[in-house]
DNA sequence: CATCTGTTGTAATGATTGTAACAACATTTA
DNA sequence: TAAATGTTGTTACAATCATTACAACAGATG
């Protein structure tokens, strides 16, 4: 195993509540299956006096367990079971969070104010396809939509073949390489605004649902991708008729 | 919301990677949907100059959304969403950590020695219960057990009820509460083991599985519970001794 | 329009906490 | 008795919490 692996390895434990020296630990000791804390010192790199702490709270974490021989033995709870149960109970926690959240959100505890009329920010390329596909997801009547395939592709693909057909899908696109639903309009073409010459990948897209909610995504090669959100009824109305006017300039020039 | 619930999420919410400050922060501007950062200072708690740098961090998580008005104003991602991308990147990485350790532990890098011969130690009511299952969940041949129903009930029982029906099961315990499968054997009745009084939870039990491991479970009332559990053939086969005794013993009171 | 007041946003600093790293000591074992 | 094992204590460091100071800005007022 490469020091890559066990780095990689060393933070996503940490980010399941395991110090360093308790993943390094484990780590070490699955490698020997079992030992004493003299041979995962060895193993682990871990200084020994270090290693009995940290096999104390991993036994607690159930990672571990140990055999009163002298001196004592300790052995590792295989991965699958082990991780398994740390994972389970950070789900279970989470959905219990979740829920107590939900009751939060949906009774705010003063009155909102315009919240619909602004315009939100989210930047990076992950946090907008996933801003993107519970957007989709919550659409109940229609999705137009203008966009590059470099930011359609994978997960708002998948999001949009996942529809219900009740919700009309109208896209238009510079090309569309996922299956078709009998519901999707799609004018997949070169359009103009996404036909210069601009590094990939290409995040320009314009997503309107329900006629109600708009995003806009921007952004290509190297500078970070941002979007911009809102509610705000003018905002909409504008990109409604800008989808139009391309949508009508597309369909006359294609005569 | 009590501050024993918001204590709790604040708790949990840090077990997913935010911070004391952001968590608050996160859970305060749920409770009125948008605010500016005064308001989120004065329904959070969390000190004015503080909330800037946690609500950036919050935006970097995807879990918050900024609006460039004078003053900016912020916008909480709903929990669903939110913290529901959260798990998965957590349980994604975890799955990928599950398969590295599981490969570490495959192939050990050093000669495994012994390791069947020795007796381990586990602690605690929920340890036990996790490695019953684990263990039941392994059985290919058959299970062996004599228990308490304090120990079987919930997860146990359920493990049992679980196990394909090539497997024979074969129970001695006070009673037994659930649904019963046709590969089922069970003597359900007091015993002598556990007539005595003891005060609940009776954390007694002895598990066999195809008659290459055994665990037994002690423990009851306040005191904490813990287990043996073993490969090695000479305890392996002590139990077994003794749980044909108190099978045979069993039968002949029956008479 | 200039001035004043209040608000917003940012950076710096100090305190606290938990972990990593190391040293010293006590006990056990061969 | 020397080496190994197990325990305890100390120090350094990093991250977070908590607070302070200040510049810039916005709005109100004369």
């Amino acid at each position: 195993m490469t020091s890559v692996d066990q780095n990689r390895l060393v933070e996503i434990l940490k980010n399941l509540g395991l110090t360093k020296y308790e993943a390094l630990v484990y780590i070490g000791l699955l490698g020997i299956r079992e030992g004493s804390a003299t041979e995962i010192h060895e193993i682990s790199g871990v200084p020994r006096a270090s290693v009995y702490p940290a096999l104390n709270r991993l036994m607690q974490k159930n990672l571990v367990s140990i055999s009163h021989t002298s001196p004592r033995r300790y052995r590792a709870t295989p991965p699958e079971e082990g991780i398994g149960h740390l994972l389970s109970r950070i789900e279970v926690n989470a959905d219990e969070a979740k829920e107590t959240l939900r009751e939060i959100h949906q009774k705010p505890i003063q009155k909102v104010r315009g919240e619909e009329e602004l315009i939100w920010s989210i930047y990076g390329k992950e946090h907008i396809i996933d801003r993107l596909v519970d957007l989709i997801e919550g659409a109940k009547v229609d999705i137009r939509l203008m966009a590059h395939w470099d930011l359609l592709q994978g997960e708002v693909a998948d999001a949009l073949i996942g529809i219900p057909p009740a919700v009309k899908v109208e896209m238009i696109c510079d090309r569309w390489e996922s299956e078709r639903q009998p519901h999707f309009t799609v004018l997949a073409e070169p359009v103009q605004p996404f036909r210069d010459s601009i590094p990939p990948p290409n995040m320009a897209g314009m997503f309107l649902v329900d006629g109600k909610q708009v995003m806009v995504s921007m952004g290509s090669g190297d500078e970070m991708p941002s979007a911009l959100f809102s509610e705000s009824a003018g905002f909409v109305q504008f990109f409604l008729r800008y989808y139009r006017f391309i949508l009508d300039w597309k369909k006359q020039s294609d005569q």
